[in-house]
DNA sequence: TCCTCTGTGCTG
DNA sequence: TCCCAGCACAGAGGAC
């Protein structure tokens, strides 16, 4: 093709668009629109675009389902079509939107499929002086092909032009049409000629040259089926012919003007790009540019704690608030509700005692509001923090309540969602591994602005939404006060016993070496047993072991636990020196050798409480994470003994009995499990009574210990299937526990179905406090998104409801605590625990107050339960 | 050298 | 087709 002609891209509309909707499985915005087409096909337009800039484009879409044309020839042409898939059709607006925003043309004519256009517009244009480029995944456009035409085959992503239609296609463009003709097309219900099929037909026409010749010819062919069936149906392939080829004469005119391409209308896009929750593809967009929002103007730095002062005393509330600075802050800034930012860095002489004071002074005065992102880190910097009077609006807690199953809640991204602003980055201002910026620094004083400026612009908009529901009560009752309680537990930290680990490390480290030993010997060779690939190239290949599974995602040979049972279970000695390895390995690296590491100046390990991460409301624990310290097997359990308290004091634990089944009876409502709540029963017990029919006396552990994994499952919404693995029985018996378990307690069957009934219709679920989930995949047409939904459903009002009641029950210990026994801590919050330090001689009055408020936070139709322990480690505490 | 993905495993 | 919610490790391979 010559290159000093223009290009002219066409590219084929629903082609483009069915390949992006199969290719792209589950995606949708919050609110539930699928969006995986749109998506799919506006990356490939982009794609496009940049790479190829063509000087020309169109894009070609069928008017109507009905193509006339076709059809008064042929009645049964596309008679197998199948109709859009649901979850396609409400994109197809949204997809026209984006070529719209472009500015790029969209060409139909009524009663003529895109094809036709396609054809026309192809050869006009050609005939015009241009080149062409038609954009298809369509194969029957390769006709189209000539010395100006080719066809960018978009599954492909192969470019075709005569000779490579020849090479893949076997004759030339010209034929395509009669090669077409012979074997039919039967999604399209194009007849063609019967037992004539892709190779048949090619043979044939390169043997006669075309189809008119064969047909003239037939007579003379071989073969005896073909023969006999090309004389028969002479007119279905005539026919056939006429269907499938692409009209080249309709009635549009080539306007080389309107398909001239010009910028896109970028608003329009980042519009359509944030409604559809595309955020990579709008940071892209608004890359560079502040969007159409107003400039974010750097922060004002003061010098001195005089300048401070100053600053800071002419604020009224609100007063919005920013901690500057990784991972410790660095300064603060801060803003009222209108004019400049201020930056105080504590670099600076003075300038953090001022700050402390100034935090101090608001946090405890009840009239006082303050507003920021991540107010938590803000709080830190003040030591009285604790008993925060003040009112505390963060809008990174408001992102969470309103969408909490969203990716993260960074400023950020919220920025970027809500104002279609990109921030400067905290390694853009300067903060690269080692490095900070320096005093003064222009950069620092413009990321200081923007940390202000963000939540100033959103946090009015963000409390009318969280008002519209019952979100802000939870906000207010739940998720501010708890900020205050959070800082301190962080701030306080649990003391660890550095030297006790030292000692278990090198207990361990002596037991791996001789099992490292031992399984080099069984190996026959060293290998890094670390590796699940090497270990399995040993066990797999080398010595021939059994395959039990492969992996997901690589199809390589597992190693897992499970896996390794298995193989032990059938007598080899090297897997089970493999799990003992397995164990004592991960036991030193991930505790015993690392938590050491992470002690502050204070011998304590000060871990991060995540208060917008979970899905459905609980807390995380990071940096380290002290929510999966070992307690199950002997060994890990012995790494308790490291948290220790200090002296004259005890650690203090209190744990919720059940409280995920109680919350269940509550909210079904289930009448035999509140009966056996309130009697104080065992209720794996009592679960397996009702499931097998006897007597509660006559219960064994096996039976016991199926019930407990079916009351789990209940919460998780298991399968048949599912429990059926876990429990190593068959899928029919499971199937039969399930159904007895439904039956007995037949409210929580409806609590299942209304449930899902709800999310189906609302899209979401809510905890008792109204803590809100939304499951957009709930009514996905793909099986695995639907299901998965359905049991984050059921979970989530579950699991979302104790972690509720969890977190007020924090907050009403930690104002107890405050009030009467102030040399108390809250350290550790684990899900349905809490860990206190207190002085001994406190230690029973401290757990009646803490047994007092945990039980007494919430009147259940059952009782919550809590059991209490004590000793000088959480080993002792929890024995 | 740093970053990301994968497989694995610890907790409630 | 494998049961909810998290975090973190080591290995491996690619980008720089």
């Amino acid at each position: 093709m010559s290159s000093s002609r223009e290009r002219l891209y066409l590219i084929d509309g629903y082609s483009n668009i069915f390949r992006a909707f199969y290719a792209i499985r589950g995606l949708s915005n919050s609110r539930g629109l699928p969006t995986n087409a749109v998506y799919g096909f506006l990356n490939m337009l982009r794609k496009l675009l940049r790479e190829e800039s063509p000087e020309l484009v169109g894009v070609a879409f069928d008017v109507s389902d009905e193509t006339v044309v076709r059809k008064e020839k042929y009645e049964d042409y596309k008679a197998n079509r199948k109709p859009m898939p649901e979850d396609l059709k409400p994109q197809i607006p949204w997809i026209r939107k984006t070529i719209e925003a472009h500015h790029i043309p969209i060409l139909e004519l009524e009663k003529y499929e895109a094809d036709d256009v396609l054809g026309t517009l192809a050869k006009k244009a050609s005939a015009a002086g241009y080149d062409v480029v038609l954009v298809s995944a369509d194969k029957d456009l390769m006709q189209l092909v000539d010395d100006h035409v080719s066809v960018f085959h978009t599954g492909r992503e192969k470019l075709y032009d005569k000779q490579a239609v020849e090479e893949d296609f076997g004759v030339m463009p010209g034929r395509i049409v009669d090669i077409l003709a012979l074997k039919g097309d039967s999604v399209d219900n194009v007849p063609g000629v019967p037992g004539i099929g892709d190779k048949g037909a090619r043979q044939l026409i390169s043997e006669f040259g075309d189809l008119d010749t064969l047909l003239d010819r037939a007579g003379e062919v071989g073969r005896k089926s073909y023969r006999e069936n090309l004389l028969e149906h002479r007119d279905k392939a005539e026919l056939s012919r006429e269907l499938v080829t692409i009209h080249t004469d309709l009635p549009i005119d080539f306007d080389a003007g309107s398909l001239r391409h010009d910028p896109p209308d970028s608003a329009a896009l980042a519009e359509i790009c944030r409604e559809l929750e595309f955020l990579t593809l709008l940071e892209e967009l608004t890359a560079g540019e502040q969007g159409d929002a107003t400039p974010m103007t750097p922060a004002e730095e003061v010098v001195s704690s005089g300048d401070w002062q100053q600053a800071s005393h002419g604020l009224s509330s609100p007063v919005f608030v920013a901690a500057i600075g990784l991972p410790e802050p660095r300064g603060l800034a801060v803003a009222g509700s209108n004019g400049s930012v201020t930056f105080a860095d504590f670099h600076r002489q003075g300038l953090r005692n001022a700050v402390i004071d100034t935090l101090e002074r608001w946090l405890a005065d009840p009239d006082c509001e303050l507003m920021g992102h991540d107010l938590k880190e803000v709080l830190r910097l003040a030591p009285a923090g604790g008993a925060a009077r003040a009112e505390l609006f963060d809008t990174m807690l408001a992102s969470y309540l309103l969408r909490s199953a969203a990716r993260a809640h960074t400023l950020e991204d919220i920025a970027l969602e809500r104002l279609r602003v990109s921030l400067i980055g905290a390694e853009e201002a300067g903060w690269a591994k080692g490095h900070e910026p320096g005093l003064g620094a222009e950069s620092i004083l413009a990321f200081a602005g923007e940390r202000v400026e963000v939540p100033r612009r959103l946090a009015a908009d963000m409390r009318e939404e969280l008002g519209a529901s019952e979100l802000l009560n939870v906000y207010r009752r739940i998720e501010a006060p708890l900020i205050p309680v959070l800082v301190d537990m962080e701030e306080t930290g649990v003391l660890l016993d550095v030297d006790f680990l030292a000692v278990l490390s090198d207990e361990m480290g002596a037991e791996l070496a001789t099992i490292e030993g031992q399984i080099y010997e069984l190996a026959g060779d060293r290998f890094n047993i670390n590796s699940p690939r090497q270990l399995g190239e040993v066990m797999f290949e080398r010595l021939g072991y059994p395959v039990i599974r492969k992996t997901r995602k690589t199809k390589s040979h597992s190693t897992d636990q499970a896996t390794l049972d298995e193989l032990a279970a059938r007598g080899f000695e090297l897997p089970e020196k493999i799990l003992r390895f397995r164990e004592l390995a991960k036991l030193k690296s991930t505790y015993v050798d690392s938590l050491p590491k992470l002690v502050g100046k204070d011998a304590r390990l000060h871990t991060r409480y995540e208060q917008a991460v979970a899905a459905t409301g609980r807390l995380s624990s990071a940096n380290p994470n002290l929510q999966n310290i070992p307690i199950r097997s002997e060994d890990g359990r012995r790494i308790r003994k490291a948290f220790i308290a200090g002296a004259g004091r005890v650690l203090l634990v209190a744990d919720y009995n059940q409280i995920e089944l109680r919350v269940l009876a509550h909210i079904a409502e289930e009448k035999e499990l509140m009966a056996a709540f309130r009697a104080g029963e065992d209720i794996h017990a009592t679960t397996a009574a009702a499931i097998f029919d006897i007597d509660a006396g006559l219960v064994s552990p096996d039976q016991r210990r199926a019930a407990k994994v079916i009351n789990f499952g209940i919460l998780y919404g298991m399968s048949a299937f599912g429990l059926a693995q876990n429990l190593k029985i068959g899928r029919d018996e499971a199937g039969r526990f399930i159904n007895s378990y439904l039956e007995r307690f037949s409210a929580v069957k409806t609590y299942m179905d209304e449930t899902v009934e709800l999310a189906k219709s609302e899209g979401k679920v809510e905890t008792l406090y109204g803590r809100v989930r939304w499951l957009p995949d709930i009514n996905s047409r793909n099986f695995n998104l639907r299901e998965n939904a359905r049991r984050m459903a059921i979970n989530a009002r579950i699991q979302g409801t104790a972690a509720d009641l969890l977190k007020l029950a924090m907050i009403a210990v930690a104002r107890r605590l405050r009030e009467e026994f102030p040399t108390a801590h809250l350290l550790l919050t684990v899900h349905d625990e809490l860990v206190l330090e207190v002085l001994e001689s406190d230690v029973e009055a401290v757990g009646e107050a803490l047994r007092e408020e945990m039980q007494g936070v919430a009147e259940l139709s059952v009782p919550l339960l809590v059991d209490l322990g004590w000793g000088s480690t959480w080993f002792d505490a929890k024995a």
